[in-house]
DNA sequence: ATGAAAGCGCTAACAG
DNA sequence: CTGTTAGCGCTTTCAT
């Protein structure tokens, strides 16, 4: 448990008080920001000069202990290294409140929620808690000690905010482009049923396409980890079933999953969009842009991430009560080719 | 500055103290395990038992301030968003020691490093400084108050640690992969001169380039911004001049680069690889399997974040000196169009 | 206007 | 074995 002692000691409001022959009470006072009218100018003036000479820092452990008040923003996700997280991220911090830091606690091992994690993560005192697309299991098997947020998990539990993507509407527009092209018979391809938004995803779809006289014609594919690599390789064995089976339109729970699905069928010698539609709901928003042959249900992630810092700084600085929210999402269709069957 | 106060009193060492009927210490030695020998067995279990009714956690803020340590590392990166900060971050967080904690900090704004970031970063009191891709001009404005390690910076400082790229190795295996398919002009996309790494990767590529007879042909295009958005934006505007100037291949500074090239040949009708091949000094795993036709140099940004990790381990824990470290990179051929030119 | 003093919650000697 | 005693560095009344 050795962690870093007394390296090169920095100085103290001790050492400035001394060499601006003032108490630590004033240094404290010039430091904040709370002299106006309670030191003078003078004192003022030297106290700065000693902080400068002696490249003072206040200690902010020690001033949170002092102050009796918790500071730290704890994000958990399953991945660093998806595309997701990363956006959420990018919004979160884009509007966290200076005040605030930001901590990111990730599973050591394996790509998604390890339960020892989130609890690693309660176990420090936090001024409140991010858990970027927790699955059911995890959120039952916590209970909240500092406001809680979730993001696109799908579900909502008491005391815990809850932001989540409009995956009925995606649903809507997803199914009205695969109509409009012509597709009857889709796949579906998607992860575990333990993250209720990605089964919300696929409910969606479903119930859109069922009510315009489509459907999903096949057995959904389902993928052991949220990776492309791993869908690349589940793909690779039924795309081929799927394509004698009449299936002329893939649609993916996640980007990630549709990209393994497009490389299996660019490795299977299957055309697409000719042959074979590629959908995905989608978080990174190049990918339409680097695979233009994909069809996107953009859902914004970094928005996502937006919100919840947004809805931070409303609870934690402003004392503001946990919300639920919904987030509007975007078709992006680019599968242009148009096709007619019976 | 107001941050959370006060959230349902959590109880301290001296609740649990007094429902044990036993003092503080004897509370703080059991939480850290270090009863063994010096707290018998039955006081233990009472002090465990108080514990578990109290949910008792040890507030972390007033034991660092205690032991006098400090045990958060700061990462600092110029875009959450780019897929070589999630790599490096994956790797970091996979390896770093359960003591030490990570926190992100980013810049509210842009693309790029704001030296208010880095500030804001020295501001707080680390254990230990990350720096992703600094460019110069912000290396040469920092004074380091921790151990601080350069990552992919292209350069080294006194008393800071640096871990980069072997690009020398990387320009010898681009360089023999694109004459070995024929390539004889050959163009470099690149962005501004500020960071020495990108700089080096040109250097590398165009000497080896040279001591095989062939060429950078014709002016680098250099990209305002490292956004797949800017590369696309500035590519569609030259990729034609250069194709009618007798370039077969594209080399870009960073993958996502390439993706923008990718994405502008595309959009113009230009056949890839057949009338243009594109390579790019790549840290995104999957960018050879989402895309084919891009030959990487594959950079690991990865492993490089677990390089940074057990440097830090090893500084932090073990007190060991600060370290220069070149890891290797590889070749990722894709591009098997072989093509014979005069 | 300034300083003395009392903690914040915890850890680390040192006694007993 | 366990409790007492000092702090860690800072903030904040409350005197002066």
């Amino acid at each position: 448990m050795g962690v870093t002692r007394d390296l090169r000691r920095r100085a103290t409001a001790r050492d400035v008080a001394e060499l601006a022959v003032v108490s630590v009470a004033t240094v404290s006072l010039v430091v904040n920001g709370k002299a106006a009218g309670r030191v003078t100018p003078e004192t003022e003036l030297r106290v700065r000069e000693a902080i400068a000479t002696l490249d003072y820092r206040v200690n902010t452990t020690a001033s949170a202990l002092a102050q009796g008040r918790r500071d730290t923003v704890a994000f958990v996700s399953p991945n660093p290294t998806n595309p997701f997280f990363s956006l959420v991220l990018d919004g979160l911090v884009s509007v966290l409140d200076d005040s605030l830091s930001l901590t990111i606690l990730v599973p050591r091992r394996g790509d998604d929620y390890d339960p020892s994690t989130v609890h690693r993560a309660l176990a420090g005192d936090l001024a409140a808690l991010v858990l970027a697309s927790p699955g059911r299991t995890l959120l039952d098997s916590i209970a909240p000690t500092c406001p809680t947020i979730l993001l696109d998990s799908g579900e909502t539990r008491p005391g815990m905010s809850s932001m989540d993507f409009d995956v009925e509407a995606a649903g809507v527009g997803l199914a009205d482009h695969l109509i409009g092209l012509g597709h009857t018979r889709v796949g579906y391809v998607g992860i575990g049923r333990d993250k209720a938004t990605l089964q919300h995803r696929r409910d969606a779809l479903h119930d859109q396409l069922s009510a315009r006289g489509a459907t999903l014609a096949v057995a959904d594919l389902v993928i052991p980890r949220m990776a492309i690599q791993s869908a690349f390789d589940s793909a690779l064995t039924v795309l081929p079933a799927w394509v004698d089976a009449g299936v002329t339109a893939v649609v993916c729970g996640d980007d990630l999953l549709a990209y393994g699905v497009l490389a299996a069928a660019a490795r299977l010698g299957i055309a697409v969009p000719e042959q074979l539609s590629v959908a995905g709901f989608n978080n990174l928003p190049y990918s339409a842009m680097v695979t233009p042959s994909l069809t996107s249900v953009d859902l914004s992630a970094r928005e996502l991430g937006a919100r919840a810092g947004r809805t931070l700084n409303g609870i934690l600085l402003g004392a503001e009560p946990p919300v639920v929210e919904t987030l509007r999402t975007q078709i992006i269709a680019r599968d242009s080719t148009a096709r007619a069957r019976a």
